[in-house]
RNA sequence: GGGCGCUUAGCUCAGCUGGAAGAGCGCUUGGUUUGCAACCAAGCGGCCGUGGGUUCAAAUCCCACAGCGUCCA
């Protein structure tokens, strides 16, 4: 039988004298124990209670004070009750492939916690998670809760209730929140609703507890314990799931709305970056007297405002005029009559006010982190947050720089120990985004400029397209936009209401048919059921030859493998390497009694290796497989080179230098590292130096394989430097205290054997990534051989010694451009003395000089002719030249403004002529120019041009 | 990862419905001025990103590549 959740119904709700209601606004069931409640608490009727009047008592502080002791009161609550105090994670979340940034305390957890794979750090346990969300930043500063980073005070519990591990539930999970907001903080009870409301999402599901004090959602318990199953009998929001055997509590306990219920400020952001807001609204000038009211006015409309605030869900796309309607009216029956434009004078600035310290805090925690900015991936979130702290910084017409806005915040809001990042490097990643916005501002102006001058200046909008271009193509928004066409002149342009929106809309649509294709290419049929294959290369890396049998021998399909190869064979073990961590696979062969096959490449497919083989073996076949050893030689040397070179880079340039991707190939290798700056020779040859001398220092690497969770507490999330591995288990590679990551490759155990590494150069593969080329071993030897060989040819076409290459390359370039130059010169006089003389060439038709002559030179040189024969008004002239280069051309022109134009049309005459030598052309009727395939008809077309103008 | 845009004089950029490479700033020289700033005149300075293609003809249209920028995932 299906069915829905059953009702929530705890011992803990009884005994606190809890009853259960439905919702009359939202239907939803909720339990409270005020008996005059109708609505559930988060509703438009639910007013905030706390403000002005806090609901948390023993908390006086504000801002950062008040954080760290609310989160240690939290936390110290649950190590009370026998939970672990587990630090924070990052918010990049580097273990993880799926997201960038770490949007919830679970999220730490992810996947291979809840999955069951791997054990937790501690259970249960206590943690408080600073966490970026950015689907809401539009609402930041304007809604008076929303933040792009918050803290998730959690206590989690993962449950294996089949094998006899099962930590606590729902009932107990209940009654330590429900301790904790009525003892610890001294919440009434009253004021406290519990709503029942299931959540969903990624593939899991379980029975969920809104927690709502004073009108404000507090915390969520989430108790899941359901799996997406088509054959489940739990129905929740039209999806069907079943029990799975991991049942996980996933808390979540907003920290600064516990801050904000303390302090009973206006809104969120006084409560939490007190120091910030008074200091910006100083600099922007934001006072009462601005609005010709008394301070206790403005607070008073402020304190309506925030309540009002939190009834109306202020979002994204929102009808904005008709919410301010609402808003007004709501705001004269409390007795507040304001005009829309005193509201907006007000509000507009002050939701910038708000905004900015809350961006500020999550740059530094993501800069923090060690983020680089860019325009792509997650570095392009980072970016966005800084051009949107400018653009209101702008807009509230203050003073101060990225970098100063960053280190106010740095002294008065964060805890810096927190910080990977250096203040220096920070501060320095900001003046750069900084430089790069002022830059494309100019830019940008410019683009306006061009893109509205055919607009009439009286118009009152600019076409969408334009908008739409200057705002993805140049990131100019829209609003923006029309502010410098304003300044340009076009004082009646306005935005149409809603624009953003429709553009927003725009960008989904995009997004969503952009979101199509992408599936991987199979290259079997199907995969068989077998063990996993054994892998060999780890136990020994300069193993190169061992014998297995044969468990599979399957035919290729698609074309995602080498040419030649036609099966993919599988085995009980092998030492080839599959290709997989930027490492190319193997090659090599695979020899039974009958027969013998190349081995073309190597891949992984699930556990399983596959060798694509250019010939099949029977199943059960013994085979010895043979390692192309040259090749993996070479492999190896460039694998343990880049780890090197990834670590001397670290050392050189900063904690912020991360793995984004690497390649390993037999020729070269290549690596890809974060950084803010372009990279100079010198940081390439300093980063060389130190590479090589790790490969001379280091004697031996060290190879470890640990669990997940020993892992990442030993070592840190910087492991993951090669992408977020799959798994339990982690493969650590330890070149001293040079460089540890976790790696599936193959690596030498001595940097001895790589020789010798060379950075040949550096390009950058997006902004803030560069890509090192690197060669090592005997790459490197053979690069350097390639560079002396282009180097003696070129010294060979020069004849001179390889170290005068450049000097003489020099000299004969400005040789070259000089004599260009003497060419055109001596043309000119060409020219000049063709066209000065009389002649057969030249006659007189009624008062028009008229030339028709046959000439050497190309389109070019005739122009130049044309120009000393027709520019002068004073001498009226019609000219036809005709040269035999190029297949024949033909030009003609005539004076203009004079008679010779009056009489003659150049294009007539061109086409009449233009068929003798086989071809066409055009262009004005003082000018015309073409061309055609046959230069012998040259004098006939010459001849005939005569016929037309009668001489 | 996807979309869009840009690359022209030392610098900032026009020109891009194919048909005579431009402006402003800077630089050089001359004039003016006690000198500077300013002004006037003349001049110097261009593989129009690279490589293909279409065309009689490409800075301009098409394709590929490179570099840069930008919006969205």
């Amino acid at each position: 039988m299906i069915m829905g959740l059953p009702p929530i119904d705890l011992q803990v709700f009884h005994a606190n004298g809890y009853f259960r209601r439905q919702c009359k606004v939202t239907d939803l069931w909720f339990w409270t124990c005020d008996e005059s409640r109708v609505t559930c608490g988060d509703t438009e009727e639910d007013e905030y209670t706390f403000i002005g009047a806090p609901i948390i008592s023993g908390f006086s502080q504000k801002g950062r004070e008040l954080k760290d002791s609310m989160r240690e009161a939290f936390i110290n609550f649950f190590e009370e009750r026998n939970h672990a105090r587990v630090e924070p994670y990052p918010v990049l979340a580097r273990w993880r492939d799926d997201i960038h940034l770490t949007i919830a305390s679970i999220a730490d957890f992810q996947p291979h916690v809840t999955s069951g794979a791997v054990d937790p750090p501690a259970n249960p346990l206590a943690i408080s998670q600073p966490c970026i969300r950015l689907n809401d930043v539009d609402a930041v500063g304007r809604s008076g809760r929303h933040l792009t980073t918050f803290e998730m005070m959690a206590h989690h519990v993962f449950n294996k209730p089949d094998e006899g591990k099962m930590y606590y539930w729902m009932e107990e999970c209940v009654k330590h929140c429900h301790d904790l907001l009525c003892g610890t903080f001294g919440i009434s009870p009253s004021e406290v609703t519990y709503v029942e409301n299931p959540w969903s999402g990624g593939g899991n599901a379980g029975p969920a507890v809104e927690v709502i004090v004073g009108g404000l959602e507090l915390a969520t318990l989430v108790f899941m314990n359901l799996q997406e199953d088509e054959d489940g009998d739990v129905e929740i929001k039209g999806i069907r799931y079943s029990e799975m055997p991991l049942q996980i509590i996933d808390t979540g306990y907003g920290l600064e709305r516990f801050c904000w219920a303390a302090a009973g400020t206006p809104t969120i952001y006084e409560s939490i970056y007190p120091e910030s807001v008074e200091w910006l609204k100083n600099l922007a000038g934001f006072s009462a007297e601005r609005f010709e009211m008394t301070q206790s006015e403005l607070d008073s409309i402020l304190g309506e405002m925030s309540r009002l605030f939190g009834i109306m869900n202020i979002e994204a796309g929102s009808d904005g005029d008709r919410m301010q309607g609402i808003f007004l009216k709501r705001l004269a029956e409390r007795g507040h009559h304001i005009d829309a434009d005193l509201f907006n004078s007000i509000t507009e600035p002050l939701s910038k006010i708000y905004a900015i310290p809350d961006h500020m805090h999550a740059l530094a925690n993501m800069l923090g982190d060690g983020l680089v900015p860019s325009n792509a991936k997650a570095g392009y979130l980072a970016r966005m947050i800084a051009r949107r702290v400018l653009r209101m910084r702008d807009d509230l017409e203050i003073e101060v720089s990225l970098p100063e806005l960053a280190q106010h915040h740095l002294d008065v809001n964060y805890t810096k120990e927190r910080m990977k990042q250096t203040q220096e490097g920070l501060i320095s990643i900001l003046r750069g985004e900084e430089d790069r916005y002022n830059e494309m501002l100019r830019k940008g102006s410019q683009v306006v400029k061009t893109a509205i001058k055919d607009i009439p200046k009286d118009s009152s909008e600019l076409p969408d397209n334009i908008l739409f271009t200057i705002n993805d193509s140049h990131g100019i928004a829209p609003d923006l936009a029309v502010n410098i066409a304003n300044d340009l002149g076009w004082s009646n342009l306005v935005l149409r209401t809603g624009f953003n929106a429709e553009m927003a809309e725009r960008h989904a649509a995009q997004a969503k048919a952009a979101a199509k294709a992408v599936t991987s290419k199979k290259i079997v049929e199907s995969v068989p059921d077998l063990p996993s294959t054994t892998a060999l290369y780890y136990d020994d890396v300069s193993q190169q030859n061992f014998d297995a049998s044969v468990l599979a021998s399957l035919k290729l399909i698609g074309n995602d493998f080498p040419e030649g190869a036609t099966h993919g064979i599988i085995l009980d073990k092998t030492c080839f390497y599959p290709e997989g961590g930027g490492q190319e696979g193997d090659y090599g062969s695979l020899t039974c009694d009958s027969a013998s096959h190349q081995v073309l490449d190597t891949v992984k497919v699930g556990d399983l290796i596959l060798h694509l083989s250019n010939g099949s073996f029977e199943v059960g076949d013994l085979v010895r497989g043979e390692v192309d050893w040259e090749r993996r030689r070479q492999l190896m040397d460039h694998h343990t080179a880049v780890h090197i070179v990834g670590g001397a880079a670290r050392r050189l340039l900063g904690p912020h230098i991360y793995q984004a991707g690497a390649n390993k190939s037999v020729e070269s290798a290549r690596l890809d590292i974060t950084h803010h700056k372009r990279l100079t020779r010198k940081d390439l040859d300093d980063i060389e130096a130190l590479a090589n001398e790790v490969v001379q220092n280091v004697s031996r690497t060290e190879k470890m394989t640990l669990d997940r969770k020993d892992a990442d507490r030993k070592f840190g999330f910087d492991l993951y430097q090669g992408g977020a591995p799959k798994g339990s288990e982690i493969r650590i590679l330890r070149i001293s205290d040079h460089d540890i990551q976790a790696c599936g490759g193959t690596h030498h155990d001595e940097p001895g054997r790589i020789g010798q590494i060379r950075i040949v150069r550096s390009n950058a593969v997006q902004d803030g990534v560069e890509r090192l080329h690197i060669v090592a071993g005997n790459a490197a030897m053979q690069h350097a051989r390639n560079q002396e060989s282009i180097l003696r040819k070129a010294s060979d076409v020069f004849q001179v010694p390889v170290d005068e290459l450049p000097s003489t390359a020099n000299r004969f370039f400005s040789e070259w451009k000089e004599q260009r130059k003497r060419i055109e010169t001596l043309e000119a006089e060409i020219v000049r003395l063709r066209t000065s003389g009389g002649g057969n060439d030249f006659s007189q038709v009624e008062g028009v000089r008229v030339v028709v002559m046959e000439v050497d030179g190309d389109l070019k040189q005739m122009t130049k002719m044309l120009k000393e024969l027709t520019l002068d008004t004073a001498n009226p002239t019609l000219a036809v030249l005709g040269s035999k280069e190029g297949g024949g051309k033909l030009m003609v022109a005539t004076t203009e403004g004079t008679a010779a134009s009056e009489k003659f049309n150049a294009v007539d005459i061109l086409r009449a002529i233009s068929s003798h030598i086989n071809g066409g052309g055009g262009g004005r009727p003082t000018f015309a120019q073409g061309g055609g395939s046959n230069p012998e008809g040259l004098p006939t077309a010459l001849e005939a041009a005569r016929k037309i103008i009668g001489v």
